[in-house]
DNA sequence: CGCGTTTTTTACCATTTGGTAAAGGCACGA
DNA sequence: TCGTGCCTTTACCAAATGGTAAAAAACGCG
């Protein structure tokens, strides 16, 4: 519907809006909206700050467009668990594939992180549309789990909360991580042990006997 | 040292000061350092700009102030776990503290957040000089109750870590949060409920038999 | 090549922002 | 009550920042 009018973009401007997202991901994720610059992005993105405007309609339209861009990417791990396999090695897959997102993906998590924290602003409609269906949808999954007994009874919704924060926070204070656990690359294999072992044993359900 | 020639602080003296970080805490924490401004603060404080500047060095003086007022009400809950009590009870008290902190001070929760997120550009001396060593200090502590067998095995320091992340989850994603689990005051008990349920079950220390 | 279209640059601009200068107000002890 | 030193305000300022206008350059296609 927005696009009616559109024509298709040239290939040129693929590439340019590619750099300036990856720029502007960059920028934002370092320094908070409002501490980023049009001029560090379009330094970052090799090209002049009025070229940028030419490409998106100004500094919010670029944040929007990173945020739209990265929400599919982000609910992916968690919309990925399904109800096929075995419930506790979904969960884990979950887990796992949050750790890895971490990992891989530092500057999407900041980015998120600096938007929650100063109260979503920009993507309170997102969190309500897309975020929260799907939360509620594997809440209801893996409370059923529970029921049938294949996982330890928990509060679903804060179960998933805790994993966010402890996933996320690898990656969102990685600052801090770094100054507490010395050694990089090996930072990750014992965060990644950890926290394996943790929700095992949580999530493994109890013999209740009979 | 450093005040070696300062004359003793007035009564209005002390009570602006208290104004303006107050009025910074909220200011800063809400928008970032850099999203923050002195007008901001200046108004929630009560008071003009240059009458900010009067009492502060500058925009980075006060947030350094706050940093380095904050710090040590921050490492409080973490200070206060000793080695006299049931290494479980402890644990859990300390966790019990940091929600409390969380759920009091989530003002101070963001402001760390923020400093954080963007590297700890002002307050990575502090990480190093301050928590570098009480963490230590108890990761040693926690270690030494698990070679005792009075709480379950696990690395103590990602525990620690994993603790931070999910107390300070709750303050820090709060907007978050609020969407994906309606309901305002229960949920602090709910949260409450299942990150003490949680760790109960996780620093237990199973019985090896024998 | 020739020419319309897309892309990029140069030169600006208005607003915001951190900060200053200096005069005025105010409190309070002698 | 008068002056002295602490506090506050008014009037500014230079730099930074988001954004625009319009000319110049590059592209691409018949």
């Amino acid at each position: 519907m927005t696009e009616s009018t559109a024509k298709k973009p040239s290939r040129i401007q693929l590439r340019n809006r590619k750099r300036i997202m990856d720029a502007a991901l960059d920028v934002f994720s370092q320094h908070g909206y409002r501490g980023a610059t049009l001029d560090q992005i379009a330094d970052a993105a090799g090209m002049s700050k009025p070229n940028l405007i030419y490409y998106f309609d100004g500094k919010e339209a670029i944040h929007v467009a990173l945020l739209n861009a990265l929400m599919e990417k982000w609910l992916a791990p968690l919309a990925e668990m399904g109800p096929e396999g075995e419930p506790l090695e979904e969960m884990l897959g979950y887990i796992r594939r949050k750790m890895e997102m971490s990992r891989a993906y530092p500057r999407e998590s900041r980015l998120f992180a600096n938007e929650i924290l100063q109260g979503a602003p920009r993507m309170r409609p997102h969190l309500e549309s897309r975020l929260k269906p799907l939360f509620d949808e594997k809440s209801a999954l893996v409370r059923g789990w529970m029921d049938q007994g294949r996982l330890a009874r928990s509060d679903p919704a804060q179960l998933i909360l805790t994993i966010w924060a402890i996933t996320q926070h690898y990656a969102d204070f990685d600052a801090q991580v770094r100054v507490l656990v010395p050694g990089e690359a090996e930072g990750w294999t014992a965060a990644n042990a950890h926290v394996e072992a943790m929700f095992r044993n949580l999530l493994t359900p109890k013999d209740t006997g009979s």
